[in-house]
DNA sequence: TAAAATGTCGTGAACGTTCACGAATGATCA
DNA sequence: TGATCATTCGTGAACGTTCACGACATTTTA
């Protein structure tokens, strides 16, 4: 391992200054044509790259950011940071990703970690902590991305994926099939976007002039996963034999539901229908494939790594929240 | 974004100089009691967080790695992914992930890209490109952990899947099953792993007294996707109907070939018996089932940090390459 | 023609930390 | 008692880069 070469090794050999081969590399700064050309020989030759440690300490910015995410195990995610990931490649970032396994005190830690590292920004998604914690973050390090959650500070961008919209869209396609004891499987309770995909599926069965069955809605705690999706509906179908369709919180819950049906002797669809959220890959693999709420997740990551990179660059510019919408998608389950 | 406290704002307070505070943070070098605790008093009452850039700049260490892999959305890195970040977090490092999609020249771009940025070390999945290019990284810049490919090299650490025993594995199971016509939808041609694999593969066909038929081989290029089993199996099996088992190089393209013969009117595993490798989450979750070989990806990425931490700790030991073995798990489709 | 403006380049300082060294204090020993 | 030693702490330098400023030569302007 020999030493790698500096800028002060660049100036010697093209015998100019320092800061003269710091003009020539950014681009910025007076430098006659002619020396810049002959420095950036010199770079070529020896392999220069600018020590971004170096850099950073002076700049205060050092071209990284970090995800964090539940976990990167989860289907929905690994799609969604690639859109991340790919936009900030592009744009010369690097990603740090950290995985939280939905625990308050791991995003605190993740966070804190990020800043020591001095990413210029962080995408975050499910927080469960408290807005105090974040907002206090925003204030002393750096810009924020938030997904699924409603956070207002000047630093902090929201993104939400329309949960109340896809919820609705997912109950009136149950009805249209002729289903009226809908149950729901729904996410951990301290997340907002489950709060709103809840009231989407209330407001979606009493516009129908369907009756809401506190007891049929089923928070899946501590994690949606598929475990927890096929207890919970192995649960609620052998206590209440009226149910003839459930909608979960994400696909998994709904992929649990479905082996929970097999098993119980439930024909799906037949004896009981089935809807999931998000559209993972493995829902149109399972058998019966999955009807479920489609989100553009590779897209979702790269709108978030782009309202980032402009509040980065845009310190002062006002980031108002976005809505990203879903759509129905008909499979064998329903 | 108010400015971060730093050592000296620490040392100011505490009534000591910088490196004092250094020493009390480090938790090395002579330092009394008393003075230790004073001045981790001020750093807890501050949220004072020792600046990483700074900390690199002079240590030349940054206590953060990379990662590269192919695709974080095939299903089977990101266990290995958080297998390689859990212990990383644990040890105080942060994480770098870069995708390369098999891409050679992006594989080269990601490495440089790691370097320029400071990391103490790289973890390498299915690298493609030339052993003169990492070998010169490896040279000039960090240690490397390089997973199913051979390379001799004092600062590369090679850890491989064992493909050979896995293929056989797969294969005398089918020959147990009663099948005698096996084919293989084996990996891309540039993958090391492939090699080996096919090797388990014919070498168990011969040692049963079966013929190898080199047209049953099938490569997937450039990926071993579901659509690429899919499409591969589908003409295999309608050019060749005397083929009554496959041996897939990875679970995703077995999911394909499975999805094939649902269409070509084969039932699995009565028609054709079907086996993959690696065992992500999807293989028990299709129906039917997948048999395939089990692959611990979660302790495998725990095996590669641990390597690559030694190499970063212990500059001049040497290391062994290591094989980790694998398993068969039978499960509908066979 | 002298003064002002422009274009090009270099120098010292700074970013926040650790390292190597040296200084001061008190304890120990002959 | 004076010398030696261990313990504890502080000071200047360094890591590699950019920023603010100034120097110089050349061109433009009054």
């Amino acid at each position: 391992m020999e030493r790698l070469a500096t800028i002060n090794d660049v100036a010697k050999i093209a015998g100019v200054s320092r800061q003269t081969v710091s003009r020539a590399i950014n681009n910025k700064g007076e430098i006659s044509l002619d020396t810049r050309e002959q420095v950036l020989k010199v770079v070529q030759h020896l392999g220069y790259r600018p020590n971004r440690m170096a850099q950073g300490l002076v700049t205060q910015h050092t071209l990284t950011i970090g995800i964090i995410i539940p976990d990167i195990s989860n289907p929905f995610f690994p799609e969604f940071a690639r859109g991340v990931q790919d936009f900030a490649h592009q744009e010369e970032y690097n990603v740090f990703l950290c995985n939280t396994d939905g625990n308050p005190d791991e995003e605190v830690k993740a966070l804190y970690s990020l800043a020591a590292q001095g990413v210029d920004g962080v995408i975050l998604f499910t927080y469960q902590g408290s807005d105090d914690i974040l907002k206090e973050f925003a204030d002393k390090y750096h810009p924020v991305v938030v997904l699924n959650r409603y956070v207002e500070h000047p630093n902090i961008a929201v993104i939400m994926v329309n949960n109340y919209h896809g919820a609705k869209l997912a109950v009136e396609h149950l009805i249209e099939r002729g289903h009226t004891n809908i149950a729901m499987l729904a996410g951990p309770d301290t997340s907002p976007s489950k709060v709103r995909q809840v009231k989407g599926f209330c407001d979606a069965l009493t516009e129908h002039g369907l009756p809401v069955v506190a007891k049929w809605i089923i928070s899946s705690l501590p994690l949606p996963t598929l475990t927890q999706g096929y207890q919970s509906a192995h649960q609620l179908l052998s206590k209440n034999p009226q149910i003839t369709a459930i909608f979960a919180y994400n696909d998994l819950l709904a992929i649990g539901a479905i082996r929970a049906c097999n098993e119980l002797g439930y024909r799906v669809p037949t004896d009981c229908a089935i809807v999931g959220f998000d559209d993972i890959q493995l829902a149109s693999m399972v058998t019966p494939s999955l009807t479920t709420i489609y989100v553009n997740k590779y897209t979702l990551g790269e709108q978030a790594m782009a309202r980032l990179l402009n509040m980065i660059n845009n310190p002062d510019s006002v980031s108002p929240s976005i809505y990203v919408d879903v759509e129905l998608v008909v499979r064998e389950s329903t």
